[in-house]
DNA sequence: GCAAATTAATGATTTATTCAAG
DNA sequence: CTTGAATAAATCATTAATTTGC
């Protein structure tokens, strides 16, 4: 692929601390014209690309939730044994208390012992969700088109790719037939099903 | 945004029409290359750009499948209510051959009735999965590239974003200081925390 | 010390879910 | 309700740490 360079893009010390303190000062999901900004500047520090600026956001704000998950989750576990042996306790001075000789048989568990285990995906998910889910809207004083702000990942893309699209305006010239296309498209329900294989 | 435009796309009806084809014929995950030619071509028919026709694919072949899994999930649960009640009448039988008298109480319930609800999400997804994901290589002569052909999404993007991308190489002029970076980047780990709102 | 073997991180893709226009 | 658009979650794949036997 790239000449002399490994498959993948591998950060250099300065290009994370950056990343990571603009990940601090609170930028999640960075705009078309931010990530251009940052690639620029990156680039300073080695070879770097848009999409790696983007990627590396998308991961690390994952990763950042995933592990808040997983405290969470492990929090309400110890929460819910806790409560278990509470309940558990309960469940014994009750039996000590008010059963004088077992009731039919010793090893007879009392049917609200088996309280079905909680949801962790679910509740936890929910939870940490709200409580990441702050958006950060730029301020960005140069973008004067009226367009949402939240710009994301594909308008990324695609809005950069449409400035060299030719075929944005209908284009009226005569289309030289291509390979997808090789019959006349107005009869298209008939057989043109090429299967690849 | 667009002049005289409505905020998203809609395709015309000759547009969807190639679309379906193209999609019936076995076309789920356009590369870059077919996406630039459906568009091309498509742009005859009316207005479209690229991300329309990738988005177009992506949803399509989403809710295939999801279309899938509904219909083998609806069939597993008769499946299982079938199951269900082909258990409970034996449960019935045994109930009248061997227990001449009730045990207890008559609205008590045998153990084995509240059998897991199966977890449809696993299994059929994974059926249907393995049903719709065959992945369809094009045979496109012009890419002499030895990259990858099952080219994607983002690499579409990017790729074509990188075409007009300064900041591929190493650029050595200097960086006029950017909104994002007042400081200098050097000393990171200092307070350059300029929270935004 | 130092590679081969394992494991943990993390860059890159794909799939699922959600939002919202019409 | 359908479906284009966007975002988040899950997954794949490669690289870096780390361990292990010599």
């Amino acid at each position: 692929m790239s000449p002399a360079g490994s498959s993948r893009w591998s950060p250099t010390t300065e290009q994370l601390m950056i990343l990571e303190e603009l990940y601090r000062s609170g930028i999640r999901t960075p705009s078309a014209s931010q990530i251009q900004q940052i690639t620029t500047h990156l680039s300073f520090y080695g070879r770097i690309e848009g999409k790696n600026v983007f990627y590396w956001f998308q991961n690390h704000k994952a990763r950042d939730r995933q592990k808040l998950r997983r405290k969470l989750s492990k929090q309400l576990q110890l929460q819910q044994q806790q409560l278990q042996l509470h309940h558990c306790q309960l469940n014994q001075d009750i039996t000590n208390h008010f059963v004088a000789y077992p009731p039919r048989s010793t090893t007879q568990d009392f049917p609200f012992f088996n309280s079905p285990s909680l949801l962790f995906q679910g509740g936890a998910a929910n939870t940490s969700e709200q409580a990441l889910n702050c958006k950060w809207n730029v301020h960005n004083p140069q973008s004067n088109l009226v367009e949402k702000e939240e710009m994301t990942f594909c308008n990324y893309g695609w809005t950069l790719m449409d400035v060299n699209d030719q075929a944005s305006s209908c284009c009226t010239r005569p289309l030289k037939t291509l390979d997808l296309f090789p019959l006349t498209t107005t009869r298209i329900n008939e057989d043109c099903t090429t299967q690849p294989k």
